[in-house]
DNA sequence: TTTGACTATTGATCTAGGTCAAACCGATTC
DNA sequence: GAATCGGTTTGACCTAGATCAATAGTCAAA
């Protein structure tokens, strides 16, 4: 089998035709191009990677790209939209474990179980790649490099989960809010979209269960960082940075922000007494 | 290249003797054996595995194993002793992430950036399997399963994860500790150690850490845990699970479980007026 | 332009778990 | 066997964030 054959559509009656899917121009073309995970590869490998064309799926804002439980068949690439992960509890709680963009990648939960351990929601009208996993690695066993890239990405993965599950255990709330709002703004920045001037695709219900939050509280913490000219929020969803460097500061810790003073909570929050009185 | 070569310590001056390391009997006469990945190995493919041997290392309680920013160049099996894994935070706070017994790895969180992200440290004199990551892949390239299998495990660890964060980010602290118990009890139950009677290695601080409370209330949750009469504690360090079902049940909302009174904080403690007055 | 369904904000109040401080306990050392 | 030490328990108190409830944007459909 050559490269070609490995991934692309043309092998044969294609398993993910079921899932509506459709295909138009390949990697080499993609606007993801080096986001998604040729960066990795070595550059002397990188001519099979260029034409190669995955089968695509389109999935609505709200639609789920793949339950829990679901057999495990192929992970994803995001080619344009949003997308959130969340886990269920046994009692119907849930818990938002991450949300992407284009470029990220999804589906990495299913490879041990061979069955997906999360929910995949699109957040907004989106389409994926689709990348069916045993081609995948039948290709892996002749491009060295591949299977090595493949294994990167599983651990940054396992490293980016570490650094969240240390925010849910130590941070305080502001900390949260406003780590997940630099994570954004990175993230933006690496796709050329601007680092200061976004969109919040999620609720802030959704942030809130992301951070280990209540909506209220990641309402409270926006309304805070808003009053200390940190940020500027504009119909709920558009968020501009105000002061990346500011934000960076260690926050929340009254001590380590002398320049911060309106974040705690208050009874008499800043400048309040001077309004119409 | 032979299998044998591709990972036993008799291929030439062996890069990791400068940890001290010493061998003995290969993986097919390892007590761990079935627990690290071979049970995921195509059977067919078996032999080269147990022929395998690893350079060994042994840490002492209290030493690390690595250190977060040390070049990553090997995963770790544990062989026998108990580590621990915890991430820093540039203003010093710590965070632990996982707690490692025998037939577990460590290691997982380098391959992504060529850097361990974290520091893992025995938490009793322990002894590991060092297992080369450039040789391990140079023997994936060429025994199918094994890529496959590595694949696995770095997928289910992601899941892992997962799950913690799940857990702090919606349980109560009377769930992080009882879900903290049985996961730990699940673990030595599959090692062949007793489910319901077992030491904690860790220390309530390292144990509130990992599951992101003070130690004060792990102290407090274990203590009504015993008063409610579902698990017995000795010596601070000595647990019996008195009873795995009713700890199963959801816990820590009281309207779910009628059968556990005594777990809320309370002024007065269920059954103390009783005693001498 | 009104209606209705969400979603977000804001205030008042409550509480789980944090904080602080004082014993306590077991192991080790002198 | 007194003293030290690291870890643990326990009590009293406090607060960050949850909870509850009312209000107000926002957007799409009618």
């Amino acid at each position: 089998m050559s490269y070609d054959e490995c991934l692309s559509r043309s092998t044969e009656a294609d398993d993910s035709t079921a899932f509506g899917g459709s295909v138009a121009d390949g990697c080499g073309a993609c606007s993801s191009r080096g986001l998604c995970w040729s960066a990795g590869i070595a550059s002397d490998e990188k001519r099979w990677y260029d034409n190669l064309k995955f089968t695509r799926r389109r999935v609505k804002r709200g639609e789920v790209l793949y339950h829990m439980g679901d057999g495990f068949e192929s992970i994803f690439a995001v080619r344009s939209g949003f997308f959130k992960t969340r886990v269920l509890l046994q009692d119907g709680r849930d818990h938002v474990t991450s949300f992407r963009m284009n470029g990220e990648l999804l589906g990495f939960d299913g490879i041990g179980s061979q069955t997906y351990s999360c929910d995949a929601i699109a957040l907004e009208d989106s389409e994926v790649c689709i990348i069916p996993y045993q081609r995948l690695m039948q290709l892996a066993a002749k491009v060295q490099s591949l299977g090595l890239e493949l294994n990167r990405m599983l651990s940054r993965e396992i490293v980016r989960e570490q650094h969240l599950m240390a925010l849910l255990g130590t941070m305080q709330a502001n900390e949260r809010v406003v780590t997940f709002l630099l994570n954004l703004s990175t993230r933006l920045k690496e796709r050329h979209y601007s680092a200061t001037r976004f969109v919040l695709r999620m609720t802030r219900e959704e942030i809130g269960s992301y951070l280990g939050l209540k909506l209220e509280t990641v309402s409270r913490v926006l309304g805070r960082l808003q009053v200390a000219q940190l940020i500027k929020i504009e119909h709920s969803k558009q968020v501009t940075l105000l002061d990346i460097d500011k934000l960076k500061n260690p926050i929340g810790r009254e001590a380590d922000a002398p320049n911060v003073v309106a974040l705690s909570f208050r009874r008499q929050p800043i400048g309040q007494s001077v309004a119409h009185t």
